[in-house]
DNA sequence: TAGATTGTTAATCGATTAACAATC
DNA sequence: TAGATTGTTAATCGATTAACAATC
């Protein structure tokens, strides 16, 4: 393991977009690619995908290109798809329950062992086969079973008091949706922010300036 | 309008953020910061904030720093977040129904007035006090109400076919969280991608390297 | 005025692209 | 072998940071 020579972030974050694309042609049965013929399917330069995939060894075949399946797999690996991680979710309101039943978790290195709402209409109900728990036993529940990850659904105000009883918890990662900005200074915990309002904004930016 | 000079897609992609932190910062009752104070806030250079609100103009004062008010305000406008872009939602399932429960559309710029699903079940019933028509609906409707923007929360295989369909309708920028790339290439229309799965798989690249 | 802090230019850093020798 | 295409080094480009003169 770690054999890190530290890959960039830019780069991490390319690798599932290959990932998805990969899969999809070894869905049509293709069986090799060349970087040209990806970069112009991926609207990417073919320098690019060479380079990002030399971060991690040597893919590719000169003459030959990419066996596709080959490079899927390679992928995954590097991305952990394989994993089993343990996984809550804190908030089930109209959006936890979306991602709780629209993310392929299993597939994405990660299992999902428990969910957490306040309220109680909600506390008891099963999403996904798992019984929705108050917030108030998600100390003792991480005593129990130790997950590594939260994926946070609730309201910006609720985040900060949340993040630090998970942190003290023993939870080392962050899907988070809440508007609250957790910095990843806590140097140990890592971070991936979904800021589908910051999204939004960028793209009303975007759309002032086409047409008329 | 159009002052354009061609502001970075990094540049804007900030704004969201600071525009985040600046309405945190008013709802304190502050009236004042400077661009270092914000940088601590915000865990980056003071070098970078000031870069970046220059690009539109300088809203500072020499010896006093910024209005935060003010700086809200104008970067609301930059933003456009106090237009009306009429928008459709496509796809009304867990997602679909999320986002549009979800997002404060009417401050960030956009109007959700229609929303659409193919599946019976869900046609006909009321989100957000907006009655949910049958895809087969589309063309019509654009016909009749000229939405600029649509929202894809439809499942990857109706994303092309769809997103032609509203293409072909005269909407001009798309929020896609489907697994399809819209790809941008089509030159004059905006595409805000939101791969939430990607985003995961990030994350779990960045969760196998902490603790153990 | 003196002190603070911007606006802006210059320096650095990192990421992308181009080029080509290595090699299948 | 000849042709194709990688792996990798070098060149370019863009974004971030540092520095400082302008100025409130």
């Amino acid at each position: 393991m770690s054999k890190k020579e530290e890959v960039s972030l830019s780069v991490i974050r390319r690798l599932p977009r290959y990932y998805r694309f990969l899969g999809e042609l070894l869905s049509y049965g293709m069986i090799r690619i060349s970087s040209r013929e990806l970069s112009e399917k991926m609207n990417i330069t073919a320098s690019q995908i060479r380079q990002d995939l030399n971060c991690f060894g040597g893919f590719g075949q000169q003459g030959y290109g990419y066996n596709i399946k080959e490079l899927h797999e390679e992928i995954s690996k590097i991305l952990g798809l394989d994993n089993k991680i343990k996984t809550v979710l804190i908030g089930a309101g109209n959006l936890g329950k979306a991602v709780a039943n629209h993310m392929d978790f299993s597939n994405r290195g990660f299992d999902l062992i428990g969910i957490f709402d306040k309220n109680d209409k909600i506390v008891g109900k099963k999403i996904k086969d798992i019984q929705v728990l108050h917030t108030d036993n998600i100390k003792d529940f991480c005593n129990d079973y130790k997950p590594k990850v939260a994926i946070l659904c609730i309201p910006k105000i609720a985040t900060e008091e949340i993040s630090n009883i998970l942190i003290a918890s023993g939870v080392k990662g962050f899907w988070n949706f809440s508007h609250y900005d957790l910095l990843g200074i806590n140097s140990d915990i890592v971070v991936e922010n979904v800021h589908m309002s910051d999204s939004l904004m960028t793209l009303s930016y975007l759309v002032k300036d086409i047409d008329i």
